[in-house]
DNA sequence: TATTCCCGCCAACAC
DNA sequence: GTGTTGGCGGGAATA
């Protein structure tokens, strides 16, 4: 039963006419569809009901079309009457004309799948409406207008809507009614699903899964197909993210909700707002997709299917300009995938009160900030406009608590520190861990008055020192220089990778906070021993074999762009509606030079050690999930308080850039500071030398304190053999006094002598110490409750990632100047690098 | 051959 | 019962 026929009594005609067989009687109708769009509707039926009785398929309105197409007074009025800003699109529409109609090719030739593409029409569509509708005008759709006036069945308007609707670009009114909405909520919208994508944890899902296909291509026994296996669904079952206002009234949103193909879509950007690179192959998109609709019934139909719908969504989401087509080549071949060319979305990053972002308390910011994301799908005013699934209830309580939180004032941890430098004066939890820090360090509570006077001190720096300025700067290599600030020369330093705004602090011995974002908890960004700088999690070796797995196959996963470049990092922040910052996708790239081999050797390395036993335990590694917490930050205190006012922060994007230089060997999604030896032994640990280190770890993040290099920084995933246990020994041991801080008990028989860095040779006792130093946190972070973590990381993000905003917003342009000043590093470590890849070529593909 | 995705059947749902 | 909505998959066009 084909309703349209039924309700769309004068669209018949037009279907019967494009059953047609006649080739020519189709191509004139593409070409009509093709004129009226372009010219604006011409015809323009005020409304399908009111349609005039005399078809306008019919050949003699086929020929109105033409002659109103065609006249200058038609199509001024029918372009005021439509086209506000119509010129362009009359123009368009001569050309069209003068195309179609000045020859017979146009019915010579048929209308290609191009032509009919969803894409193209979505085009059209959006061609129709301004980006950003006033409000005030009524801006109401009706389908079967648009369906008539684009000469396409109403089933495609759906399809086209749907999407729509999921990024809140329209909503639904009534029935055949909608609203047109614009890009008024894009944004928003955005931010909430990259929120939401974060809670479902999405990015770890998407490294599961290539993780996965890694491990097959290297013929896993245990692997037998390509689909998704039931780990690698977290559940999450999303619902659709509403916008206040914009509660959904689709008629089926109960019973189709699930598989509905707004959901999918939101699901599909959301894959992209949490991914990094922002690219995402429909396959691993169709996995989680299918995962989430119970993997069980997975069969190569569902599958097939899952990707038709992800091509229909990825159209529309083409035709928006937020991704485009690319392909990502690897060894089996060539892979359609998407890339995020939208806005780079910040999460929660509207306008706060500077004054509360720069020292997370634990206790009340980091209950995280799910609240905007709460607020945004569920207005405080109303009722729900539809069943919603108890999950998608349960995050939002979460999110609107988080939310409440993080705009606490009081709780504002800025406040504190710019009023009162004081260390005592951070949350209690961080005081007890600068506390254990100076204990550990035997270093009396002088310090704290010597990083006072340090603090004050750094802050006249970085007065000096516009950090947004420094941000901006490209990064010089290993001769950089501290150019404002006085180095204290304790330990020689070696900048080739650290970000600009923050060398000269480290120089001068300003006190830095470690932190470890909870939020990249799947970002492990090591998995070299040589790297420098390594984020570890600790919390047990279940995490740690995860996010060794899925970094691996993240860095596997590295893209690299079509011409080659192993090193790209984009950078075009911008501000957008002044709500937050939209920074152009980054592109991280690894190296191409290192082997699988390598990164296999290195696996079976860890199959061989007592993480092994771990494997298979699908539970564990969801529960690892949760608990890793990898990323790495040294945030100059004195840095954070005099930026405290000016809302900007160190950036989890900035140290993942960062970390995308070569010289870090970081996963280009690990949030870290990319120092090198020198750096960690001088600069990230002044407390050692200088003045008091002071720990700033949230609560998700309190064991988690990896700053180290290669060798000494031996608990790091490329370390398999730094167990917990290891770790809360030589924190036990070093906390009673009975070793030194710089001691450390552990060894790393397995994958020691690979990971030594040339440059770690060099290394000082110190930085030995550093590795040893993070240990105990990271045994004191096994302690805690995965569970607890888990959500507690969860909940400490939003207000993290503002927190540790790189100054000046995006500056990623820094980043990728030090990519390339940072040659000296590169030479350095090339000899012994030992990133696992999976060579990924991405090509990009105009779609239209 | 693989990828892409148009097309329309037809079922769920609302009225 | 009628109309709306949209899941779904065949299969053709395209690469």
């Amino acid at each position: 039963m084909e309703t349209e026929d039924k309700e769309n009594p004068s669209s018949e005609p037009h279907k019967l006419m494009l059953k047609t067989p006649l080739k020519q009687a189709a191509t004139s109708n593409s070409v009509l569809s093709e004129i009226q769009n372009q010219a604006g509707s011409l015809l323009t039926p005020p409304k399908l009901n009111e349609t005039s009785p005399g078809d306008p398929w019919t050949p003699t309105a086929n020929l109105k079309i033409l002659i109103s197409a065609a006249s200058p007074e038609i199509r001024n009025r029918e372009q005021k009457k439509r086209w506000p800003d119509g010129p362009s699109e009359v123009l368009e529409a001569k050309n069209y004309l003068h195309e179609h109609l000045s020859g017979d090719e146009y019915e010579k030739s048929q209308p290609s799948r191009k032509e009919k593409s969803l894409g193209l029409l979505c085009h059209k569509f959006l061609v129709r409406y301004p980006n950003f509708p006033n409000t005030a005008e009524n801006n109401e759709i009706c389908l079967d207008e648009v369906s008539e006036e684009l000469n396409v069945e109403r089933r495609r308007i759906y399809d086209i809507v749907n999407v729509l609707e999921s990024l809140h670009m329209v909503s639904r009114l009534a029935k055949n009614r909608y609203v047109w909405h614009g890009r008024h909520n894009l944004n928003k919208t955005l931010q909430t699903l990259k929120k939401v994508g974060e809670e479902n944890k999405y990015k770890q899902q998407i490294q599961l899964i290539k993780r996965r296909e890694y491990e097959q291509e290297f013929e896993l026994e245990d692997e037998k197909t390509g689909m998704v296996t039931t780990h690698t669904s977290l559940n999450t079952d999303l619902c659709f993210v509403e916008l206040p206002g914009m509660e959904f009234r689709a008629a089926s949103v109960n019973s189709r909700k699930d598989k509905s193909l707004r959901v999918m879509s939101q699901k599909f950007v959301m894959l992209f707002l949490v991914s990094t690179p922002q690219i995402v192959s429909l396959e691993v998109a169709a996995k989680i997709l299918i995962g989430e609709d119970h993997v069980e019934d997975l069969d190569k139909s569902k599958f097939k299917t899952k990707i038709r719908r992800l091509y229909d969504i990825a159209n529309v989401l083409s035709s928006l300009e937020l991704i485009k087509k690319v392909h990502v080549k690897e060894e089996r071949g060539r892979k359609p995938a998407f890339k995020w060319i939208g806005p780079h979305i910040l999460p929660y990053t509207n306008p706060v009160p500077t004054t509360t972002t720069i020292v997370p308390s634990h206790s009340v910011e980091c209950k995280s900030a799910k609240e905007q994301c709460s607020k945004n799908l569920f207005p405080s005013r109303g009722k729900q406009s539809f069943t919603r699934h108890p999950s998608l209830m349960k995050l939002v309580k979460t999110i609107e608590s988080d939310r409440r939180k993080i705009h606490s004032a009081p709780s504002s941890p800025t406040k504190k520190t710019d009023s009162d430098p004081n260390p005592s004066s951070f949350p209690s939890k961080m005081a007890q861990l600068a506390a254990i820090c100076k204990e550990q360090l035997e270093e009396p509570s002088r310090q704290l008055k010597k990083m006072k006077m340090k603090l004050t001190q750094t802050t006249m720096q970085c007065k000096l020192a516009s950090p947004v300025k420094s941000q901006a700067e490209p990064v010089p290599s290993s001769s950089q220089t501290p150019s404002l600030v006085e180095p204290l020369g304790v330990l020689p330093v070696i900048h080739n990778s650290m970000s600009p705004a923050m060398l000269p602090h480290a120089y001068s011995g300003v006190s830095y906070a470690v932190y470890l974002h909870p939020s990249q908890g799947q970002t492990m960004t090591t998995y070299s021993p040589t790297f420098t700088l390594q984020c570890v999690s600790c919390a047990n070796m279940t995490g740690i074999k995860t996010s060794l797995d899925a970094n691996s196959k993240a860095l596997l996963s590295k893209t690299t762009t079509e011409d080659g470049d192993s090193s790209i990092v984009k950078d075009d922040a911008v501000t957008e509606d002044g709500n937050f910052l939209i920074a152009k996708e980054k592109e991280v790239t690894k190296n191409d030079n290192i082997s699988e081999k390598c990164l296999k050797r290195s696996q079976a390395l860890l199959e061989n050690s007592p993480i092994k036993k771990y494997k298979g335990n699908e539970k564990n590694l969801e529960d690892a999930l949760v608990t890793l917490f990898p990323s790495v930050y040294l945030i100059p205190l004195a840095h954070c308080t005099q930026l405290g006012n000016e809302a900007v922060f160190y950036s989890k994007e900035k140290a993942a850039m960062c970390s995308s230089e070569p010289g870090t060997y970081s996963s280009s999604i690990a949030g870290l500071l990319p120092v090198t030896t020198s750096e960690v032994t001088a600069v990230n640990f002044p407390a050692f030398h200088i003045t008091p280190l002071k720990l700033m770890v949230p609560p998700s993040s309190v064991a988690t304190v990896p700053v180290a290099n290669g060798v000494s920084f031996n608990s790091s995933p490329d370390n398999p053999s730094q167990s917990p246990s290891s770790s809360l020994r030589n924190f036990t041991l070093q906390h009673l006094g009975l070793i030194s801080p710089g001691m450390q008990v552990s060894a790393n028989p397995i994958l020691g002598p690979a990971s030594v860095h040339p440059e770690t040779e060099h290394v000082s006792p110190i930085s030995e110490n550093v590795g040893s130093y993070q240990s105990p946190y990271l045994g004191l972070r096994r302690n805690l409750p995965s569970g607890q973590t888990g959500k507690t990381s969860e909940m400490c993000q939003t207000t993290t990632e503002n927190f540790f905003r790189t100054p000046g917003g995006p500056t990623k342009n820094s980043s990728l100047a030090v990519s390339s000043d940072s040659k000296g590093v590169d030479e350095i470590s090339q000899g012994t690098k030992f990133v696992p890849q999976r060579k990924l070529e991405v090509s990009t593909e105009a779609k239209l």
